[in-house]
DNA sequence: TCTGGGGTCCTAGGACCC
DNA sequence: TCTGGGGTCCTAGGACCC
């Protein structure tokens, strides 16, 4: 058996965690530049607030219900996420979970034959809930998939599941439990699938099961087939260990439209230092850099504008200072003058490890000359804060709109070294 | 006025090879 | 008038996830 672990309503469940006279009450966590709502409270999923809403549209019903609002602080999110993960793992061997997101773990129960399951969960819940403040489910099931669907059983029945744990060990559990789910909430239907399939008139996951495979794999491709054998409870899906990510990137909106080419080309630089550091904390360098600027895709009449280019470099890289120079090349190439830009990035892939760079016989090698200097800047960085030593060029302002911090996390901040994350982002 | 920021995997189709 | 049949590798784009 496998189990989910998943943090109810994550974000807000944080803040909880900093100001404990938020319980009770709706609250919300809105994205960078206070764009959309995050995270919800189930007080404010009650108030008809959708995930992903976008807040202007909302900020009557936030005030006439005195809604808590709240921007992301994704260093405390961070923080408690580690916490999490660093209990939950206590109660397993070594390497039987998977980190999968900021909020969720999988548990390989595999040899926890003659336990009992739900007692054993519920006691890794109270523990979090006791010690951390933080609310959790537990879905327990034959498969990866299952485990999801699970999980979403205890969410739904609060009321018939009031300890967070729900065991799906037998054929009936698993057949009630795939008549009763819409098809597009299993793990993996997404919008476009979800359409397609309900106009082949397959409404509930257990509609899937009656198709037959040569269907499946024309509609949905080899992840189908895996998917209905998931379902059926041969799992399909193993436990990804941590690996070091593939690609890294940086993007932001823009709280302002910008319009000027220096403006947005320090942006793109500050993008790009980022990605470097990033690389250089998993060890690796990179051998091909993006960068896309676009318009505003809600204000089409501004002029729209969207282009992204990548490039390979001559030599493997984690230095900020060449990727900058690259990244801004690129820029100079897709800059197109007279539209107001609100969204940009910078992307690296094709990673190889920092000690195995197959350096170009045609190109200098200059990297070697910048790790010393790099590693130096990230040190004193990590001992004095986030961008206390910059690269001249690097901007510094703060461009995002961030009006909400409470001045619990202000002391938050100052009694915490915050580690970094090392798991997908939120 | 105001609409996030990351990631992964798969597929189709083109380039190229013999 | 006639115009192979495979393979492999790469890339862009689309789908999904949180």
């Amino acid at each position: 058996m496998y189990a989910l672990l998943d943090c109810n309503n994550f974000f807000v469940s944080c803040e909880r965690t900093l100001d404990p006279d938020l319980d009770g009450k709706p609250v919300v966590v809105l994205s960078n530049n206070d764009g959309c709502v995050v995270s919800r409270s189930n007080e404010a999923k009650a108030l008809g607030v959708p995930m992903g809403a976008p807040a202007f549209k909302y900020r009557e019903l936030f005030a006439a219900n005195d809604v808590k609002v709240f921007s992301a602080k994704f260093e405390l999110y961070n923080f408690r996420s580690q916490q999490v993960m660093e209990m939950a793992k206590s109660f397993l061997p070594d390497d039987a979970y998977e980190v999968y997101s900021i909020d969720e773990l999988f548990l390989d129960f595999h040899g926890f034959k003659y336990f009992d399951l739900e007692e054993y969960c519920n006691k890794i819940r109270k523990k979090i809930d006791t010690e951390l403040k933080l609310p959790t489910s537990i879905g327990v099931a034959p498969t990866k998939t299952l485990c999801k669907i699970a999980n979403h059983i205890v969410k739904k029945n609060t009321e018939q599941y009031p300890d967070g744990v729900y065991i799906m060990d037998s054929r009936e559990k698993i057949e009630e439990a795939l008549n009763d789910l819409d098809i597009g909430d299993v793990w993996g239907i997404g919008r476009k699938l979800g359409a397609k399939m309900v106009d082949h008139g397959v409404y509930k996951a257990s509609h899937l099961l009656l198709k037959p495979e040569m269907w499946i794999r024309k509609v949905m491709g080899i992840q189908g087939v895996r998917m209905i054998n998931e379902l059926r409870g041969i799992p399909q899906l193993e436990l990804d260990k941590a690996s070091p990510k593939r690609s890294i990137m940086v993007s932001r909106s823009f709280m302002q439209m910008i319009s000027t080419k220096e403006e947005l080309a320090e942006r793109i630089e500050t993008f790009a230092i980022y990605c470097a550091e990033k690389l250089r904390k998993q060890n690796s360098c990179c051998k091909v850099i993006s960068v896309f600027i676009q318009t505003n895709r809600f204000r089409k009449e501004l002029g729209e504008y969207k282009n992204g280019f990548s490039i390979i470099l001559p030599n493997p890289s984690s230095s900020s200072i060449v990727l900058a120079k690259y990244a801004n090349s690129i820029f100079e190439a897709i800059y197109k003058h007279g539209f107001q830009y609100k969204r940009a990035g910078v992307m690296v892939s094709d990673f190889v490890p920092d000690n195995e760079r197959q350096i170009s016989l045609f190109e200098k090698d200059i990297d070697d000359k910048h790790i010393p200097i790099m590693k130096a800047i990230d040190k004193l960085n990590s001992k004095y804060g986030k961008d206390k030593i910059r690269l001249g060029g690097m901007s510094g302002k703060n461009t995002y709109g961030r009006a909400t911090l409470s001045p619990e996390y202000e002391e938050f901040l100052k009694n915490n070294i915050l580690p970094e994350a090392n798991y997908r982002f939120q």
